[in-house]
DNA sequence: CGACGATTTGAATAGGATCAATGGGAGTGG
DNA sequence: CCACTCCCATTGATCCTATTCAAATCGTCG
């Protein structure tokens, strides 16, 4: 592993206060790879071998049943995935896949554990690690029950464009594809969903888009800080 | 508050391997009060001022926004709920009401967060039971993303059938109304569901429900093992 | 160039929501 | 004990949303 990566993921919340000795001890058991686009890294319903985390590039969390396939987050760099399943000691609940060449830490899950009941500093940065995606899937939960398909779209792009430096347009971080799985709704229905919020000023080039009247994209969405993020 | 409720709450996992001192300092701390039906214990938005623990009763977690509503999650003895908001020092995701008369233990938040960092042990057992939590809504996110109504039903009532002795008929522990805005559809809709399921076994009287072909309505459902949880 | 995948559009269908009306207890007050 | 009311639950009718199936378009890549 090369000094500058290590650094960097030292620089991680959830590392950063850990002991040095500790931190050595799980990075020199941990695997530092590589993966091309389209690579899996895990499937749901195996055992939690490694904790993740992602680097550079960007990683697909899904989850599949009956035939049926929904995207369920994304992490981007830097990002862990699947800490819950490596410190209950349990079985996946959803698979992984890389969605662009992506470099990728993986701690073996009995170092993390390990590392967890040695280190008090460790044990704390996880809870607040995980809080975090607890919070966070909570509000995709809320953004789905009580959300329609529109809306969600509606509060997505202002999300993006938010993050994106509020210009009057954005560009979206992954395919259409991707991104209605990841809305909850069928690629057909996002190219309706689109052509809904014309009138309101949105227009979309590829993954270019433009918004032209922020003002009634906002009546129409109505942001709620509850559900929606101001990060990325 | 009564030996016998200190007790029981020492009990939970979440406590039981904490300092004794610290244990009494927290109840020391903590409210343990009795509410009626219906009573809202706190509002999304509000900064979360106490953790919660239900002891007897019942709370709906539920939360809402654009004039529209949604049960989260139903909590029942012995069970914590909005510990992360409290953990991460922030503002309440989700709105709770009792659904029953309850009997709930409330703890400063700041004594929680005090107790985590004095206390190992206590921190541990935050993390496991939060990572449950988090395993729990990714569970019921994907309810939602991969399953129709009628098949959130379906394994719905089999859990309940499961976790009720399998005796070929269950009890419905919640009202329609609130079991409808769990499942994230209409009262109206629940209805015509049960009507669905009526061929494949389902027969229902009130909140009595017979089920006379499991196995039709098994396979129906496909529960799956990395949704569906066994217990309650 | 030709194949393939991504995206869009159209048409038909299914799944759910809404609105309205009715039937059925549970609880209240007489 | 009965009448009354209120809320829950069910049912019907209709509307809207979203999925499915099909087909056309567009780029990209080999």
């Amino acid at each position: 592993m090369r000094a500058a990566d290590l650094s960097e993921i030292r620089k991680l919340d959830l590392f950063q206060s850990m002991d040095e000795d500790h931190f050595a001890a799980l990075m020199k058991a941990a695997y530092f790879q590589t993966f091309p686009t389209g690579m899996q890294l895990i499937t749901e319903g195996d055992m939690a071998d490694f904790l993740f985390v992602v680097v550079e590039g960007c990683v697909e969390l899904f989850a599949a049943t009956n035939g049926r396939e929904a995207t369920m987050a994304m992490v981007k760099p830097v990002g862990t995935f699947i800490l819950a399943a490596v410190l209950k000691d349990a079985v996946y609940l959803m698979s992984a896949r890389t969605c662009a060449k992506s470099r990728v830490l993986m701690i073996p899950s009995q170092n993390v554990r390990n590392a967890f009941v040695k280190d008090d500093s460790f044990a704390r940065a996880i809870v607040s690690e995980l809080a975090s995606c607890y919070r966070a899937v909570v509000r995709d939960h809320k953004d789905h029950k009580l959300r329609t398909a529109v809306e969600r779209l509606a509060n997505r792009l202002i999300k993006y464009h938010t993050c994106q430096g509020e210009t009057g347009s954005l560009t979206l971080p992954y395919d259409k594809k991707t991104l209605a799985s990841l809305l909850g709704m069928t690629p057909e229905n996002l190219s309706r969903a689109f052509g809904t919020l014309k009138p309101y000023g949105v227009e979309v080039d590829g993954a270019k888009v433009t918004l032209s009247d922020i003002k009634s994209l906002t009546t129409l969405a109505k942001p709620n800080p509850l559900i929606d993020v101001r990060k990325a």
